[in-house]
DNA sequence: CCATATTGTCATACTGTTGTCATAATTGTG
DNA sequence: CACAATTATGACAACAGTATGACAATATGG
Protein backbone atom coordinates (compact mmCIF):
# COMPACT_ATOMS: atom_id res chain seq x y z
CA UNK A 1 0.00 0.00 0.00
CA UNK A 2 2.62 2.48 0.47
CA UNK A 3 4.53 1.18 -2.02
CA UNK A 4 1.18 2.39 -4.25
CA UNK A 5 1.19 5.84 -2.58
CA UNK A 6 4.87 6.61 -3.18
CA UNK A 7 4.80 5.66 -6.85
CA UNK A 8 1.82 7.47 -7.33
CA UNK A 9 3.88 10.19 -6.36
CA UNK A 10 6.23 9.66 -8.64
CA UNK A 11 8.84 7.94 -6.70
CA UNK A 12 10.55 4.91 -7.30
CA UNK A 13 10.30 1.95 -4.67
CA UNK A 14 12.67 -0.57 -3.84
CA UNK A 15 11.49 -3.08 -0.71
CA UNK A 16 12.54 -5.81 1.55
CA UNK A 17 10.86 -7.67 3.32
CA UNK A 18 13.54 -8.19 6.50
CA UNK A 19 16.14 -6.53 7.80
CA UNK A 20 19.45 -8.01 6.40
CA UNK A 21 17.43 -7.44 2.76
CA UNK A 22 16.99 -3.94 3.54
CA UNK A 23 20.73 -3.26 4.54
CA UNK A 24 22.06 -5.15 1.42
CA UNK A 25 19.65 -3.33 -1.17
CA UNK A 26 20.21 0.07 0.39
CA UNK A 27 23.99 -0.65 0.15
CA UNK A 28 23.37 -1.85 -3.66
CA UNK A 29 21.28 0.67 -4.61
CA UNK A 30 22.22 3.75 -2.25
CA UNK A 31 18.07 4.80 -2.01
CA UNK A 32 17.68 8.75 -1.80
CA UNK A 33 15.56 8.02 1.24
CA UNK A 34 14.49 5.21 3.89
CA UNK A 35 11.27 3.96 4.96
CA UNK A 36 11.77 1.95 8.17
CA UNK A 37 9.64 -0.32 10.11
CA UNK A 38 10.21 -0.35 13.52
CA UNK A 39 9.03 -3.72 14.01
CA UNK A 40 10.79 -6.10 11.18
CA UNK A 41 11.46 -9.72 10.96
CA UNK A 42 14.45 -10.78 12.85
CA UNK A 43 16.74 -7.77 13.23
CA UNK A 44 14.53 -4.63 14.36
CA UNK A 45 14.13 -1.75 12.66
CA UNK A 46 16.27 0.26 14.76
CA UNK A 47 19.26 -2.53 14.31
CA UNK A 48 18.95 -1.66 11.16
CA UNK A 49 19.18 1.96 11.70
CA UNK A 50 22.14 2.05 14.19
CA UNK A 51 24.10 -0.24 11.62
CA UNK A 52 22.90 2.52 8.36
CA UNK A 53 24.56 5.29 10.88
CA UNK A 54 27.56 3.61 11.21
CA UNK A 55 28.50 3.00 8.02
CA UNK A 56 29.92 6.34 6.10
CA UNK A 57 28.61 5.76 3.12
CA UNK A 58 24.97 4.90 4.30
CA UNK A 59 25.14 7.12 7.14
CA UNK A 60 24.02 10.16 5.27
CA UNK A 61 21.00 8.65 4.19
CA UNK A 62 17.90 10.32 5.45
CA UNK A 63 15.64 7.93 7.14
CA UNK A 64 11.86 8.06 8.10
CA UNK A 65 10.46 5.20 10.82
CA UNK A 66 7.42 3.91 10.53
CA UNK A 67 5.82 2.69 13.87
CA UNK A 68 2.82 1.74 15.39
CA UNK A 69 3.65 3.22 19.21
CA UNK A 70 1.89 6.08 20.02
CA UNK A 71 3.60 6.76 23.12
CA UNK A 72 5.86 10.31 22.37
CA UNK A 73 8.16 8.82 24.12
CA UNK A 74 8.85 6.23 20.89
CA UNK A 75 9.32 9.13 18.36
CA UNK A 76 12.58 10.41 21.10
CA UNK A 77 13.63 6.66 21.04
CA UNK A 78 13.73 6.31 17.04
CA UNK A 79 15.23 9.56 16.74
CA UNK A 80 18.07 8.70 19.10
CA UNK A 81 19.09 5.74 16.68
CA UNK A 82 19.67 8.58 14.55
CA UNK A 83 16.27 8.85 12.44
CA UNK A 84 15.32 12.02 10.29
CA UNK A 85 11.70 11.89 11.20
CA UNK A 86 9.33 9.22 12.14
CA UNK A 87 5.36 8.48 11.73
CA UNK A 88 2.92 6.38 13.45
CA UNK A 89 0.74 3.70 12.31
CA UNK A 90 -2.32 4.43 10.57
CA UNK A 91 -1.27 7.13 8.65
CA UNK A 92 -2.87 9.04 5.39
CA UNK A 93 -0.91 8.22 2.76
CA UNK A 94 -0.57 12.37 2.10
CA UNK A 95 1.08 12.73 5.33
CA UNK A 96 3.32 10.15 4.12
CA UNK A 97 4.44 12.09 1.17
CA UNK A 98 4.42 15.58 2.49
CA UNK A 99 7.10 14.07 5.46
CA UNK A 100 9.12 12.78 2.29
CA UNK A 101 8.86 15.62 0.38
CA UNK A 102 9.34 17.75 3.42
CA UNK A 103 13.13 15.44 4.53
CA UNK A 104 14.24 15.44 0.94
CA UNK A 105 13.85 19.04 0.71
CA UNK A 106 16.15 19.72 4.31
CA UNK A 107 18.37 17.15 3.01
CA UNK A 108 19.02 18.78 -0.42
CA UNK A 109 21.55 21.64 -0.38
CA UNK A 110 20.50 25.25 -0.96
CA UNK A 111 21.62 25.82 -4.07
CA UNK A 112 23.66 29.59 -3.92
CA UNK A 113 21.54 31.67 -6.47
CA UNK A 114 23.76 34.86 -7.24
CA UNK A 115 22.34 37.56 -9.80
CA UNK A 116 24.24 36.73 -13.30
CA UNK A 117 25.13 40.33 -15.06
CA UNK A 118 26.85 40.64 -18.83
CA UNK A 119 27.22 43.89 -19.35
CA UNK A 120 23.53 45.30 -19.05
CA UNK A 121 21.86 42.53 -18.83
CA UNK A 122 21.27 40.78 -16.11
CA UNK A 123 19.34 37.64 -14.70
CA UNK A 124 18.01 37.14 -11.17
CA UNK A 125 17.06 33.64 -10.54
CA UNK A 126 16.00 34.66 -6.68
CA UNK A 127 13.32 36.98 -8.43
CA UNK A 128 12.78 35.06 -11.64
CA UNK A 129 13.46 38.35 -13.54
CA UNK A 130 15.35 39.58 -16.16
CA UNK A 131 16.35 43.07 -17.08
CA UNK A 132 18.15 44.93 -19.62
CA UNK A 133 19.43 48.29 -18.88
CA UNK A 134 17.35 48.26 -15.45
CA UNK A 135 13.72 47.26 -17.37
CA UNK A 136 12.44 44.13 -16.61
CA UNK A 137 11.90 42.17 -19.44
CA UNK A 138 9.10 39.57 -20.35
CA UNK A 139 9.91 36.10 -21.25
CA UNK A 140 8.07 32.19 -20.94
CA UNK A 141 9.68 30.18 -18.26
CA UNK A 142 11.21 28.10 -21.23
CA UNK A 143 13.08 31.00 -22.32
CA UNK A 144 14.04 32.34 -18.52
CA UNK A 145 15.36 28.83 -18.28
CA UNK A 146 16.75 28.69 -20.92
CA UNK A 147 19.12 32.11 -21.09
CA UNK A 148 19.87 31.12 -17.04
CA UNK A 149 21.86 27.80 -18.80
CA UNK A 150 23.46 29.96 -21.20
CA UNK A 151 24.61 32.84 -19.11
CA UNK A 152 26.01 30.52 -16.46
CA UNK A 153 27.81 28.77 -19.01
CA UNK A 154 28.97 31.62 -21.26
CA UNK A 155 31.30 31.19 -24.19
CA UNK A 156 30.92 27.68 -24.81
CA UNK A 157 29.16 26.12 -27.47
CA UNK A 158 26.05 23.70 -27.24
CA UNK A 159 24.43 21.43 -29.22
CA UNK A 160 20.66 21.09 -29.75
CA UNK A 161 20.87 18.22 -27.93
CA UNK A 162 22.94 19.18 -24.97
CA UNK A 163 20.52 21.87 -24.70
CA UNK A 164 17.62 20.00 -24.31
CA UNK A 165 18.90 17.92 -21.80
CA UNK A 166 20.47 20.89 -19.57
CA UNK A 167 17.41 22.92 -19.83
CA UNK A 168 14.48 20.98 -20.73
CA UNK A 169 15.62 17.96 -18.74
CA UNK A 170 16.81 14.27 -19.73
CA UNK A 171 15.08 12.20 -21.29
CA UNK A 172 12.91 14.62 -22.81
CA UNK A 173 10.96 13.82 -25.95
CA UNK A 174 11.13 16.70 -27.89
CA UNK A 175 12.26 17.47 -31.26
CA UNK A 176 15.29 19.19 -31.77
CA UNK A 177 14.37 21.84 -34.08
CA UNK A 178 12.52 23.22 -30.82
CA UNK A 179 15.30 24.95 -29.88
CA UNK A 180 15.91 27.24 -32.78
CA UNK A 181 11.71 28.30 -32.04
CA UNK A 182 13.02 29.03 -28.06
CA UNK A 183 16.17 30.89 -29.13
CA UNK A 184 14.35 33.07 -31.25
CA UNK A 185 11.99 33.69 -28.74
CA UNK A 186 14.70 34.21 -26.31
CA UNK A 187 16.28 36.81 -28.97
CA UNK A 188 13.12 38.52 -29.49
CA UNK A 189 12.91 38.93 -25.45
CA UNK A 190 16.05 40.28 -25.57
CA UNK A 191 15.31 43.03 -27.98
CA UNK A 192 15.63 45.59 -26.12
CA UNK A 193 12.79 48.26 -27.46
CA UNK A 194 14.68 51.52 -25.83
CA UNK A 195 16.29 53.11 -28.50
CA UNK A 196 20.72 53.54 -28.52
CA UNK A 197 20.60 50.43 -26.53
CA UNK A 198 22.36 47.19 -27.19
CA UNK A 199 20.40 44.52 -28.71
CA UNK A 200 21.03 42.10 -26.04
CA UNK A 201 19.69 39.17 -28.29
CA UNK A 202 22.59 39.66 -30.28
CA UNK A 203 24.52 38.15 -27.14
CA UNK A 204 22.54 34.38 -27.69
CA UNK A 205 24.72 33.59 -31.09
CA UNK A 206 24.37 30.84 -33.65
CA UNK A 207 27.11 28.73 -34.30
CA UNK A 208 26.28 27.29 -37.74
CA UNK A 209 26.60 23.29 -37.68
CA UNK A 210 27.21 23.16 -34.09
CA UNK A 211 24.26 25.04 -31.97
CA UNK A 212 24.34 28.35 -29.73
CA UNK A 213 26.20 30.10 -27.56
CA UNK A 214 25.79 32.66 -25.56
CA UNK A 215 28.99 35.63 -25.14
CA UNK A 216 28.76 39.09 -25.59
CA UNK A 217 31.25 39.55 -27.89
CA UNK A 218 31.45 38.75 -31.92
CA UNK A 219 32.91 35.08 -30.57
CA UNK A 220 33.19 34.65 -26.96
CA UNK A 221 37.18 35.28 -26.98
CA UNK B 1 10.45 16.09 36.43
CA UNK B 2 11.19 19.64 34.04
CA UNK B 3 7.94 18.53 31.96
CA UNK B 4 5.78 18.16 34.64
CA UNK B 5 6.69 21.48 35.73
CA UNK B 6 6.21 22.99 32.52
CA UNK B 7 3.12 21.10 31.97
CA UNK B 8 1.70 22.17 35.27
CA UNK B 9 2.61 25.72 34.33
CA UNK B 10 0.34 25.20 30.89
CA UNK B 11 3.09 24.80 28.70
CA UNK B 12 3.35 22.25 26.16
CA UNK B 13 6.27 20.95 25.91
CA UNK B 14 8.53 18.59 23.47
CA UNK B 15 11.54 16.32 24.72
CA UNK B 16 14.83 15.15 23.16
CA UNK B 17 17.45 12.97 24.62
CA UNK B 18 20.40 14.21 22.64
CA UNK B 19 21.65 16.94 20.31
CA UNK B 20 20.57 15.81 16.90
CA UNK B 21 17.40 14.51 17.94
CA UNK B 22 16.76 17.97 19.58
CA UNK B 23 18.03 19.96 17.08
CA UNK B 24 15.61 17.46 14.27
CA UNK B 25 12.57 18.32 16.66
CA UNK B 26 13.31 21.74 16.70
CA UNK B 27 13.57 22.33 12.90
CA UNK B 28 10.25 20.30 13.24
CA UNK B 29 8.00 21.89 15.45
CA UNK B 30 9.42 25.20 15.92
CA UNK B 31 8.83 25.70 19.45
CA UNK B 32 8.92 29.27 21.11
CA UNK B 33 11.28 28.64 23.84
CA UNK B 34 14.12 26.26 24.09
CA UNK B 35 15.78 24.74 27.14
CA UNK B 36 18.89 23.27 26.52
CA UNK B 37 21.01 21.56 28.72
CA UNK B 38 24.64 22.07 28.95
CA UNK B 39 25.66 18.41 29.15
CA UNK B 40 24.03 16.25 26.78
CA UNK B 41 25.12 12.96 24.72
CA UNK B 42 27.29 12.81 21.67
CA UNK B 43 26.94 16.69 20.86
CA UNK B 44 27.26 19.41 23.68
CA UNK B 45 24.74 21.63 23.78
CA UNK B 46 26.75 24.61 23.26
CA UNK B 47 27.35 22.96 20.05
CA UNK B 48 23.40 22.75 19.32
CA UNK B 49 23.13 26.40 20.59
CA UNK B 50 25.69 27.44 17.75
CA UNK B 51 23.97 25.39 15.10
CA UNK B 52 20.44 26.39 15.93
CA UNK B 53 21.96 30.35 16.25
CA UNK B 54 23.54 29.58 12.48
CA UNK B 55 20.00 28.85 11.30
CA UNK B 56 18.01 31.53 9.58
CA UNK B 57 14.91 29.09 10.22
CA UNK B 58 16.06 28.73 14.79
CA UNK B 59 18.39 31.83 15.36
CA UNK B 60 15.61 33.78 17.13
CA UNK B 61 13.99 30.86 18.93
CA UNK B 62 15.13 32.31 22.48
CA UNK B 63 17.38 29.39 24.44
CA UNK B 64 17.54 29.15 27.74
CA UNK B 65 21.10 26.78 29.12
CA UNK B 66 20.56 24.10 31.94
CA UNK B 67 23.93 23.73 33.51
CA UNK B 68 25.34 22.52 36.68
CA UNK B 69 28.63 24.71 36.70
CA UNK B 70 28.23 26.94 39.68
CA UNK B 71 30.80 29.36 38.05
CA UNK B 72 30.39 32.56 36.28
CA UNK B 73 32.62 31.87 33.65
CA UNK B 74 30.02 29.23 32.43
CA UNK B 75 27.54 31.97 32.38
CA UNK B 76 29.72 34.09 30.25
CA UNK B 77 30.18 31.28 28.13
CA UNK B 78 26.77 30.45 27.41
CA UNK B 79 25.63 33.56 26.66
CA UNK B 80 28.70 34.08 24.15
CA UNK B 81 26.89 31.57 21.99
CA UNK B 82 23.66 33.03 22.01
CA UNK B 83 21.70 31.81 25.10
CA UNK B 84 19.34 34.01 25.92
CA UNK B 85 19.45 32.89 29.41
CA UNK B 86 20.63 30.60 32.06
CA UNK B 87 19.80 28.72 35.28
CA UNK B 88 22.37 26.50 36.88
CA UNK B 89 21.05 22.80 38.85
CA UNK B 90 19.69 22.54 41.08
CA UNK B 91 16.63 25.07 40.29
CA UNK B 92 13.43 25.30 41.65
CA UNK B 93 10.55 25.08 39.43
CA UNK B 94 9.32 28.24 40.26
CA UNK B 95 12.31 29.99 38.91
CA UNK B 96 12.43 28.21 35.63
CA UNK B 97 8.49 28.85 35.30
CA UNK B 98 10.02 32.69 36.08
CA UNK B 99 12.59 32.97 34.12
CA UNK B 100 10.67 31.33 30.88
CA UNK B 101 7.60 33.86 31.36
CA UNK B 102 10.15 36.45 31.49
CA UNK B 103 12.03 35.82 28.11
CA UNK B 104 8.76 34.72 26.38
CA UNK B 105 7.53 38.61 27.52
CA UNK B 106 10.83 39.86 26.30
CA UNK B 107 11.25 37.85 23.47
CA UNK B 108 7.45 38.58 22.17
CA UNK B 109 7.85 42.21 20.98
CA UNK B 110 11.38 41.66 19.31
CA UNK B 111 10.03 38.71 16.62
CA UNK B 112 7.18 41.20 15.57
CA UNK B 113 9.38 43.23 13.66
CA UNK B 114 8.21 46.94 13.21
CA UNK B 115 5.91 48.23 10.60
CA UNK B 116 6.17 47.32 7.23
CA UNK B 117 5.76 49.78 4.60
CA UNK B 118 5.81 49.41 0.40
CA UNK B 119 4.50 52.61 -1.50
CA UNK B 120 1.40 53.00 0.16
CA UNK B 121 0.61 49.33 1.52
CA UNK B 122 1.70 48.92 5.24
CA UNK B 123 1.47 46.04 7.23
CA UNK B 124 1.75 46.68 10.87
CA UNK B 125 2.60 42.86 12.44
CA UNK B 126 2.11 44.38 15.84
CA UNK B 127 -1.12 45.35 15.73
CA UNK B 128 -2.38 42.68 13.14
CA UNK B 129 -3.43 45.39 10.71
CA UNK B 130 -2.86 46.89 6.93
CA UNK B 131 -3.52 49.85 5.68
CA UNK B 132 -3.63 50.86 1.88
CA UNK B 133 -3.29 54.71 1.72
CA UNK B 134 -3.87 54.77 5.31
CA UNK B 135 -7.33 53.35 5.08
CA UNK B 136 -7.40 49.63 7.17
CA UNK B 137 -8.05 46.79 4.57
CA UNK B 138 -9.70 43.26 6.07
CA UNK B 139 -8.50 39.99 5.53
CA UNK B 140 -8.56 36.76 7.19
CA UNK B 141 -5.48 35.73 9.40
CA UNK B 142 -4.27 33.35 6.80
CA UNK B 143 -4.22 36.17 3.77
CA UNK B 144 -2.16 38.07 6.65
CA UNK B 145 0.52 36.07 7.00
CA UNK B 146 0.99 35.35 3.77
CA UNK B 147 0.76 39.51 3.20
CA UNK B 148 3.76 39.11 6.26
CA UNK B 149 5.73 36.67 4.45
CA UNK B 150 5.84 37.77 1.24
CA UNK B 151 6.57 41.87 2.54
CA UNK B 152 9.46 40.51 4.67
CA UNK B 153 11.01 39.04 1.51
CA UNK B 154 10.09 41.46 -1.34
CA UNK B 155 11.77 40.85 -5.05
CA UNK B 156 12.11 37.36 -4.45
CA UNK B 157 10.27 34.12 -5.98
CA UNK B 158 8.38 31.39 -4.09
CA UNK B 159 7.84 28.25 -4.88
CA UNK B 160 3.98 27.33 -3.31
CA UNK B 161 6.06 24.86 -1.46
CA UNK B 162 8.25 27.23 0.13
CA UNK B 163 5.14 29.12 0.78
CA UNK B 164 3.32 26.34 2.50
CA UNK B 165 6.38 25.81 4.72
CA UNK B 166 6.77 29.07 6.15
CA UNK B 167 3.43 30.55 5.90
CA UNK B 168 1.37 27.93 6.95
CA UNK B 169 4.44 26.15 9.27
CA UNK B 170 6.54 22.87 8.01
CA UNK B 171 4.95 19.35 7.67
CA UNK B 172 2.10 20.91 6.67
CA UNK B 173 -0.18 18.66 4.46
CA UNK B 174 -1.86 20.92 2.54
CA UNK B 175 -2.43 21.02 -1.48
CA UNK B 176 -0.41 23.39 -3.39
CA UNK B 177 -3.45 24.43 -5.24
CA UNK B 178 -4.44 25.92 -1.40
CA UNK B 179 -2.22 28.62 -2.37
CA UNK B 180 -3.61 29.85 -5.39
CA UNK B 181 -6.61 30.68 -3.53
CA UNK B 182 -5.01 32.62 -0.99
CA UNK B 183 -3.44 34.56 -3.15
CA UNK B 184 -7.16 34.96 -4.71
CA UNK B 185 -8.38 35.93 -1.43
CA UNK B 186 -5.50 38.29 -0.77
CA UNK B 187 -5.18 40.19 -3.82
CA UNK B 188 -9.04 40.81 -3.73
CA UNK B 189 -8.54 42.20 -0.50
CA UNK B 190 -5.35 44.07 -1.64
CA UNK B 191 -7.70 45.40 -4.33
CA UNK B 192 -8.02 49.29 -3.60
CA UNK B 193 -11.83 50.13 -4.06
CA UNK B 194 -11.15 53.82 -3.61
CA UNK B 195 -10.96 55.49 -6.99
CA UNK B 196 -7.52 56.61 -8.56
CA UNK B 197 -5.83 54.66 -6.31
CA UNK B 198 -2.95 51.93 -7.28
CA UNK B 199 -4.04 48.41 -6.83
CA UNK B 200 -1.81 46.86 -4.67
CA UNK B 201 -3.24 43.44 -5.63
CA UNK B 202 -0.75 43.79 -8.41
CA UNK B 203 2.15 44.11 -5.81
CA UNK B 204 1.37 40.31 -5.54
CA UNK B 205 3.31 38.94 -8.52
CA UNK B 206 2.41 35.68 -10.34
CA UNK B 207 5.82 34.19 -11.48
CA UNK B 208 4.14 31.37 -13.76
CA UNK B 209 5.84 28.26 -13.40
CA UNK B 210 7.39 29.63 -10.24
CA UNK B 211 4.87 30.85 -7.88
CA UNK B 212 4.73 33.98 -6.39
CA UNK B 213 6.19 37.02 -5.61
CA UNK B 214 5.94 40.00 -3.93
CA UNK B 215 7.38 43.61 -5.95
CA UNK B 216 5.95 47.25 -6.10
CA UNK B 217 7.84 47.46 -9.47
CA UNK B 218 6.79 45.22 -12.16
CA UNK B 219 9.91 42.81 -11.51
CA UNK B 220 11.40 43.64 -8.67
CA UNK B 221 14.55 45.74 -10.09
C1' DC C 1 -24.65 26.17 22.24
C1' DC C 2 -25.28 28.85 18.21
C1' DA C 3 -23.91 32.26 14.81
C1' DT C 4 -20.26 33.60 12.13
C1' DA C 5 -16.01 33.60 9.80
C1' DT C 6 -12.29 31.07 7.95
C1' DT C 7 -10.18 27.24 5.80
C1' DG C 8 -8.97 23.78 2.36
C1' DT C 9 -10.65 21.31 -1.62
C1' DC C 10 -12.83 20.82 -5.81
C1' DA C 11 -14.66 21.74 -10.53
C1' DT C 12 -14.50 24.88 -13.94
C1' DA C 13 -13.09 28.75 -16.80
C1' DC C 14 -9.33 31.10 -18.39
C1' DT C 15 -4.73 32.44 -19.74
C1' DG C 16 -0.39 32.25 -21.61
C1' DT C 17 2.94 28.84 -23.10
C1' DT C 18 4.66 24.94 -25.67
C1' DG C 19 6.03 22.08 -29.44
C1' DT C 20 5.34 21.25 -34.24
C1' DC C 21 4.93 22.40 -38.82
C1' DA C 22 5.31 24.92 -43.21
C1' DT C 23 7.68 28.28 -45.27
C1' DA C 24 11.06 31.91 -45.78
C1' DA C 25 15.68 33.46 -45.11
C1' DT C 26 20.40 32.67 -44.53
C1' DT C 27 24.85 30.51 -45.08
C1' DG C 28 28.48 27.97 -47.26
C1' DT C 29 30.13 25.44 -51.40
C1' DG C 30 31.19 23.93 -56.03
C1' DC D 1 25.26 31.76 -59.70
C1' DA D 2 22.81 27.72 -58.50
C1' DC D 3 22.44 24.45 -55.09
C1' DA D 4 22.15 22.09 -50.72
C1' DA D 5 22.25 22.48 -46.00
C1' DT D 6 21.10 24.87 -42.20
C1' DT D 7 18.66 28.25 -39.52
C1' DA D 8 14.82 31.82 -38.67
C1' DT D 9 10.14 32.87 -38.21
C1' DG D 10 4.96 33.07 -38.25
C1' DA D 11 0.96 30.38 -37.40
C1' DC D 12 -1.61 27.24 -34.68
C1' DA D 13 -3.65 23.54 -31.97
C1' DA D 14 -2.76 21.15 -27.79
C1' DC D 15 -1.45 21.78 -23.40
C1' DA D 16 -0.07 23.01 -18.70
C1' DG D 17 -0.45 26.27 -15.29
C1' DT D 18 -3.35 29.69 -13.04
C1' DA D 19 -7.69 32.19 -11.41
C1' DT D 20 -12.03 31.89 -9.43
C1' DG D 21 -16.63 30.67 -7.52
C1' DA D 22 -18.87 27.31 -4.75
C1' DC D 23 -19.07 24.37 -0.86
C1' DA D 24 -18.48 21.44 3.20
C1' DA D 25 -15.69 21.08 7.23
C1' DT D 26 -13.65 23.35 10.76
C1' DA D 27 -12.43 26.90 13.89
C1' DT D 28 -13.66 31.04 16.44
C1' DG D 29 -16.02 33.96 19.54
C1' DG D 30 -20.00 35.45 21.93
Amino acid sequence: MVQLALEMAGYACLQAANARDAHALILDRRPDLVLLDWMMPETSGYELLRRLRHDDLTSCIPVIMLTARVKEGSKVHGLEGGADDYITKPFAPRELIARIKALLRRAAPMQNESALQVEGLKLDPVAHCVYADGKALEMGPTEFNLLHFLMSHPDRAYSRTQLLDNVWGVNVYIDERTVDVHVGRLRRALKSRGKSKIDYGGFVQTVRGAGYRFSSNSCGG
